[in-house]
DNA sequence: CTCGTTCGATACGCGAATGTATCGAATACA
DNA sequence: TGTATTCGATACATTCGCGTATCGAACGAG
C-alpha cells in the first residue's frame, strides 16, 4: 500500500521558503483587510507569488489562517512563558505585570488578527477547542506563577484559588483588547492594563504610582 | 431643487414590515454563519423575499449589518439603564451586578454578531467612533452609578475615580464575554463576571457566597 | 371605487474569485 | 554533471454573487 500522503520526501528548501512568505504575507493582509475580506490572490499577491504556489501550499484560506494562527500564537506564549519565568520564586507583581503587558500588548496587527481567529473559532466546535486549549495553556501557566508565589505575596482571596486569579487575569487581558482593538491606543491600554490586574492580585488597599 | 433623497412620502406600512423582517432574518444568519461569509441572498431567502425587497430598502450588506447593530445595541443599552435605575440612592453591588449581568449575557447569539461588529469596527475608523460613542454612553451610566453610590457604599481606591471604575466594569464584560464565546457556558459566564465585578467593585476582604 | 404611486419579484449581464490541468524551471541526489 | 522529481507559474473553465432594469401587484389617497 503506498502512503495516502505523498509525503515529498525530497526537495524541502524552496517549499518552507514560500511557504514563510505566504504566512508573513498573509498576516499582514490578514490585519489590514480582516480575514473575511480577503481572496486568496491577494494574498499571493503580497507574498509575490502566484495561486499555483498557494494551492501546492495549502487547501484552502481557511488552513492558511490556521497555520498561521498558530505559528505566531506559539510564539507569543513561549514570550509570556518567558516573562513569567524571569522573575525568582516570589511574585513581583508590578514587575510581573509590566513585563506580561509588554509582550501582550506589543502588536496591534496580532490582536486584530487573533480577533479575527476568536469569532471564527466561536462558529467552528473544532476550532474553538483548540483555542480553548491555547487559552488554557496560557492560563495555567499563569495560575502556576501566581500558586507558587501564594505564600510569599499577600493575594486577596476574593478571586479563590490560583486558577481563578489566573482565569480573572486573562479576562483582564482580553478586556483591555476589546477597547484597545477600537481606540488603537497601546500605550493607554498597557497602563489599564496594569491598573486591573495590580487591582485585581493586590489587596484593595494600595494605588500603583 | 428636488430633493435628493426621493422621501417616499407615501406608503410605508408593507415596507416597515419588510425591512424589520430582513432585520431579524439577518440577525440570525449572521450569528450562524458570521458576518463575513454571509451573501445578500442568504439573508433575504431566510426572510422569505428575493433580492429586489433588499435592494429596495439597503444599499449594501453594510449598512444592513451597521442598521441591526444600533437597534440592538439601543434596545440593550436601555435595559442595562433599566436594570442599573432599579434599586435606590444606595448600591447594593451584588444585587446590580446581578441584574446587570442578566441582561448583559442573557443571548449568546446577539455576543457573536456584536463581535462581528467589533472586527468591522476595528478596520473602519468611521464605524469605531461610533462604536466608541456607544461604549462611552453605557459607561458613563456605569460611573454615574458608580459616583452617586460614592459616599454610601465603600469603593476600593486601587481603580481611581468613578470613570475608572467604570472601565474597569466594561474590561470585566468585555473579557467574560471573550471567553463565553468559545465555550458557549452562559450560566459559568455570569458567576464569573459577578465574581470579577465584585472583586473589583468592592474591598478585596469578603468573599461571596 | 378608482387611480397614481410605491414596493418587491423576475430576468439579465457582468465581474470576480475559485479550483484544476498543464508546463517549464528549479532542485536534490547519484 | 545528468536526471528524475517537485515546485510554482500560466491558462482555462466554472461557479457564484452582485447590481440594475423592468414589470406586475399591493397599497394609500381622494
Amino acid at each position: 500500500m503506498e502512503p495516502a500522503e505523498p509525503s515529498p520526501a525530497r526537495v524541502t528548501r524552496r517549499r518552507a521558503h514560500t511557504r514563510a512568505r505566504l504566512l508573513d504575507a498573509a498576516f499582514a493582509v490578514f490585519a489590514a483587510k480582516g480575514f473575511g475580506r480577503v481572496t486568496i490572490e491577494e494574498v499571493c499577491e503580497a507574498a509575490g507569488f502566484s495561486r499555483g504556489a498557494f494551492y501546492s501550499n495549502f487547501a484552502t484560506l481557511d488552513e492558511l489562517f490556521f497555520a498561521l494562527y498558530r505559528e505566531r500564537a506559539d510564539l507569543i506564549a513561549g514570550q509570556v512563558a518567558d516573562a513569567l519565568a524571569q522573575d525568582g520564586p516570589d511574585l513581583d507583581v508590578p514587575a510581573s505585570v509590566d513585563r506580561v503587558t509588554e509582550v501582550l500588548l506589543l502588536d496591534v496587527d496580532w490582536l486584530l488578527v487573533k480577533t479575527d481567529f476568536l469569532v471564527h473559532a466561536a462558529r467552528d466546535p473544532a476550532v474553538a477547542r483548540a483555542l480553548l486549549d491555547h487559552r488554557a495553556r496560557l492560563r495555567a501557566a499563569v495560575a502556576d506563577r501566581l500558586a507558587r508565589a501564594r505564600g510569599h505575596t499577600a493575594l486577596p482571596a476574593v478571586l479563590g484559588d490560583a486558577d481563578a486569579a489566573a482565569r480573572a487575569v486573562v479576562a483582564a487581558y482580553d478586556g483591555v483588547t476589546t477597547q484597545l482593538l477600537l481606540d488603537r491606543d497601546v500605550e493607554a491600554a498597557r497602563v489599564w492594563l496594569a491598573r486591573l490586574l495590580t487591582a485585581l492580585l493586590t489587596d484593595g488597599s494600595r494605588v500603583p504610582s
